[in-house]
DNA sequence: TAGATAGTTAGACAAACATCTAAATATCGA
DNA sequence: TCGATATTTAGATGTTTGTCTAACTATCTA
C-alpha cells in the first residue's frame, strides 16, 4: 500500500516539493518558481504526489493550493522505524 | 546525495530484500528463494541496493553474504524526521 | 460576455528501469 | 585439474517515467 509513496519519493523534484510544502502551503504557481521545468511537468509531479496521498489540493479562486499530508508521511516513517533498533528486535 | 537511496526504495522487491536482511544476513541464493524472479534480476536489485549504500556484501567461500547497512538507513530516516514536528519548526 | 490568468490534460518522445536468457567468473571438492 | 555450485555480467526487450508543446478547463475582472 505504501508503494506509491515510496515511488513518489524517488524523484528529487518531488522531494523538493515536499520540503517546500513543509515550510508553508503553496499554490502550483509558487512552487513552479522554484524549478526549471515547465508547468505541465510540475503539474504532473504534483499529481503523482497527490495520487500517493502525500499532498492534498484545494482550489482558492484561480489558484490551487497544495499542502503536505503529514499522515501519509507518518506511515512511511513507520516503515523506516522498523529498521531502527534491530538488535532489540531479535530474541537475543 | 541520498537520492540513490530513495530511488533504491522505490521498488517493492528491493524493500522486501531490506526487510529480509533486517531479520538476518542472507546469501544471494537464500534471498532468491523468497522471490519469483530470476537470479540475474535479483542480483541486479542487490547491485542497486549496494550502489545506494543500503547493503554491503562479503564473500564467504562460494556464497556472497548480504547485510543491511543501517548507517545509510539512518540517513534516510533523518530526512523523514524533518517532516515530523513541523509546527515547532516555524517561528511561531 | 470577452480577455487574461492559473492550472491541468493530451499526446509524443527519449531515457531509465525491471526483467529475461545466455555466457562468464569464482570457489569448492574429488 | 575437472565438474558442480553460487553468483554476476552482457545484451536484448517491453514498460514506466520525466519531460516537452499544444490545447483545454476554470476562475476572475472589466
Amino acid at each position: 500500500m505504501p508503494g506509491e509513496g515510496f515511488k513518489a519519493l524517488a524523484d528529487p523534484t518531488r522531494r523538493r516539493i515536499l520540503e517546500l510544502l513543509r515550510e508553508d502551503n503553496c499554490t502550483a504557481g509558487e512552487l513552479a518558481e522554484h524549478f526549471d521545468i515547465s508547468k505541465p511537468s510540475l503539474s504532473h509531479h504534483l499529481a503523482t504526489l497527490k495520487n500517493a496521498g502525500l499532498v492534498t489540493d484545494e482550489r482558492h479562486g484561480q489558484n490551487i493550493v497544495y499542502s503536505l499530508n503529514t499522515t501519509v508521511m507518518q506511515d512511511l516513517i513507520g516503515w523506516f522505524m522498523g529498521f531502527t533498533n534491530t538488535e532489540g528486535d531479535k530474541d537475543e
